[in-house]
DNA sequence: CGCACACGTCAACAGGTGTTGGCCTACAGT
DNA sequence: ACTGTAGGCCAACACCTGTTGACGTGTGCG
């Protein structure tokens, strides 16, 4: 999308702004993310923040326009299905902070829920679709997927119910697996 | 809890701002909901919130202090179980608005979020323990039936996933019984 | 009736917010 | 080496926030 630009002086900085930014969003949600702190961590004045990204709406915008690379399905063995997913989304949650950061902010951020239902919509529905018995409802699989999918990240990640973060990684994928394999390949109940 | 007091005559300014407070931290989140937002909706003068309710975040304690009456699970059909959890959580989350005022605020704000563990804490865990094969591990099955149910209240109700919002309750209650029922009934995987 | 007090309003405060424009500085191109 | 300009800081702005205290007013009790 952003084809190589030429490289400025400034560049530290954007990324500067952009590191400390994901991480305020990701920690402190989007109303309490201030422009001031976001700068005061990046080591700089918060002037810079509208002069290289317009806005506060500007930058958050930025944040969260990151490309989430979803795995390769084409040659997946049907009956894995949900281990794969749930594994690659493990990952990626726990890769990053850009997933927790769309978590915390689409609940009250409205281009952060449109950005999430962007992905789940561009990414999520059409890999649901290869697999469903009946491609007519495919988004409602998807939908039943990234609603186990973020429900898990929503108690472990967000609100760190004990008993969901304790749980390793493979026994989340023990527990889920079934469930996103059902939801996706099961004859609907 | 609180015993029922001599009634007073601002009974029903109390009430006036504790509703508007409920609707506005459901729909805007507890920092996009303003004190005197929420004065307006009541018809009042801001500083009455102070006077009745001490702080923003003392109106807040008010509102999410409330009972969620938690089905009587003991005669229950133990194969019936996750129907009746499903069954009881919709209605739960389409009757009013804490619960949505409780996820939205959850994740941004301690004491909602402190709120939401202890109701999952005090009530979920109990119901599973009763039912599960190994005590021991009844945390462990709550937090997986809290993350499928808040996850599909999150996709449902807050961030409104065209596809999840558009199920009737009983697709939903179709597609996800079976996985909460196996969260705690089924033997660890 | 008179009076105390709960009820309610008004105006203001102190602090924090996103955002702006002017000014200095140091690097890059000629 | 000189200079135009991009990079950066400072101070201020207009606004909004939660919160407070002084000030009326009507109601219920003696």
């Amino acid at each position: 999308m952003t084809g190589s630009e030429v490289p400025r002086r400034s560049d530290v900085t954007r990324a500067a702004i952009l590191d400390a930014a994901k991480e305020r969003f990701a920690s402190d949600g989007y109303e309490r993310a201030t422009v001031r702190a976001i700068a005061r961590d990046a080591g700089i004045d918060p002037s810079m923040v509208m002069r290289y990204y317009g806005s506060k709406e500007g930058l958050f915008a930025a944040v969260i326009d990151v490309e989430l690379d979803f795995p390769d399905l084409s040659e997946i063995d049907p009956d894995r299905l949900g281990v794969v997913l749930v594994t690659h989304f493990l990952e990626l949650w726990e890769r990053d902070t850009v997933l927790r950061t769309l978590l915390r902010v689409g609940v009250t951020n409205e281009s952060g829920s449109e950005r999430l239902r962007q992905v789940f919509g561009t990414q999520l529905v059409p890999a649901a679709r290869a697999f469903v018995p009946d491609p007519a409802d495919a988004e409602r699989r998807a939908a039943l997927v990234a609603a186990q999918v973020l429900g898990m990240a929503l108690v472990r990640y967000v609100l760190k119910f004990g008993p969901a973060a304790d749980m390793s990684r493979d026994d989340v994928v023990a527990w889920l697996a079934p469930t996103v394999q059902r939801y996706i390949t099961a004859e609907a109940p």
